[in-house]
DNA sequence: ATTCAATATTAAGAAAGTATTAAGAAGTTA
DNA sequence: TAACTTCTTAATACTTTCTTAATATTGAAT
């Protein structure tokens, strides 16, 4: 389910896009306090942005690079036919699409999809999840909505080989295994201080249950 | 240099088009003979094609369903404005944009360089940037707000490739094959030299957080 | 309830991994 | 070649993470 946010102070065209978006299965998040939008807009982590330029109190032109500058989600601007060159202007703001007012939705429809595709084709597997946990596989780090945590690389192998695993019962040896080289000796007991260490640090991002034992099975996120 | 096909019969609108585009430095070739045109088309081996749907005679829906069977050239349709749907339609036959008639140009043109660009992977950009860090490809200078620095080579790699990964690790590995041929061996701890000197010319210019470490993982721009 | 193996916890030292500094080597430019 | 910049090597310092070790807890089996 790819997640759309809203940034559209006129609150019918929002609500309208809201239930449009969300009868379509999107994840649609419609923002209504502009005053930190940028910082509230990632945190969302949304598949797209859709973007009304022609915002009266904040700078549409403004969110759209600053977004553009620390994230590389696609951004569908919204225009007033008026002013067709502000769709000149959103292609180097760094959009990734423009769809001018009054819009057919069909129309808006597909280019969400379209462009979606685009994105989703080239198979992003950056993150993988477990219920609202997501472990970035590019930069090592993990979120339990809203708070993050950087994994050391011991941690960051635990949880991707248990996450990759959801659901199933991960044998400590195949941790072991999965971790060191199984010709080198390790203490057995350096996989518990990790699984320890990690769960703490889970338990810090407010993720109260999370790697359970088996005991005399191996480990499990349930 | 690009080359554009444009499929469209009016004469003077293909000619207009024609010239325009060649005046912005495309190469283009303006089909006359829609006997033959898929095959025609992709005998040029077009960097993208212009294409009017509402062709009289020919199909313009089949030819761009038929060409999308053949290739994945980029396809800007070309649409009437009565006909809005066309534009939903056109989505679905494989088309990467549209416009609808009459277009401002310079619209067109940003629509095609949008296009390209994505196409081409971000190649023609002589900077990359990371938040308000500017790094000039052409001449090695990075910049950040007002204060400007010239980079050495070992500088210079290793920043193009960090933020060409913005929000990723680079592992030193990566980094490592990045800046030397990987069969001469070269002493580990030169990347934590250069990594070190690049690291106070950047706060030399009062970007404070810059190039986060990783540790056992690599390095990162967050 | 007792026992025992399996796992957890804690803290502290060890070991990698990385940073820093300086000095000489290797390029560059005039 | 001299003067300069940049690169590499080397020696040493620093830090985070890993591992060890000693001890505690848990849960199943008896």
């Amino acid at each position: 389910m790819s997640k759309i946010v809203i940034i559209e102070d006129t609150e019918t065209i929002r609500e309208e896009l809201k239930t449009f978006l969300s009868r379509y299965g999107y994840d649609v998040v419609a923002l209504t306090n502009f005053e930190n939008i940028i910082n509230d807009t990632l945190k969302e982590e949304p598949d797209l942005i859709l973007l009304d330029i022609n915002l009266p109190v904040t700078d549409g032109y403004f969110i759209c690079r600053e977004i553009r500058k620390k994230s590389d989600v696609p951004i569908i601007v919204v225009t007033s036919r008026d002013y067709e060159m502000d769709e000149l202007m959103s292609i180097n703001l760094g959009a990734d699409d423009f769809i001018t007012k009054p819009f057919n939705t069909q129309i808006l429809l597909a280019r969400i999809e379209s462009i979606l595709r685009r994105v989703h084709g080239s198979n992003n597997q950056d993150t993988i999840t477990y219920n609202d946990l997501k472990l970035n596989l590019l930069n090592g780090s993990v979120t339990f909505n809203d708070h993050t945590a950087e994994l050391t690389k011991n941690e960051f192998k635990i949880l991707s080989c248990l996450i990759k695993n959801k659901g199933k019962i991960v044998s400590r040896d195949d941790l072991m295994d999965f971790m060191w080289n199984a010709d080198i000796f390790v203490d057995d007991n350096n996989l518990s201080v990790n699984v320890t260490r990690l769960r703490k640090k889970l338990e810090g991002l407010g993720m109260k249950e999370n790697i359970e034992t088996r005991r005399g099975l191996g480990y499990i996120l349930p």
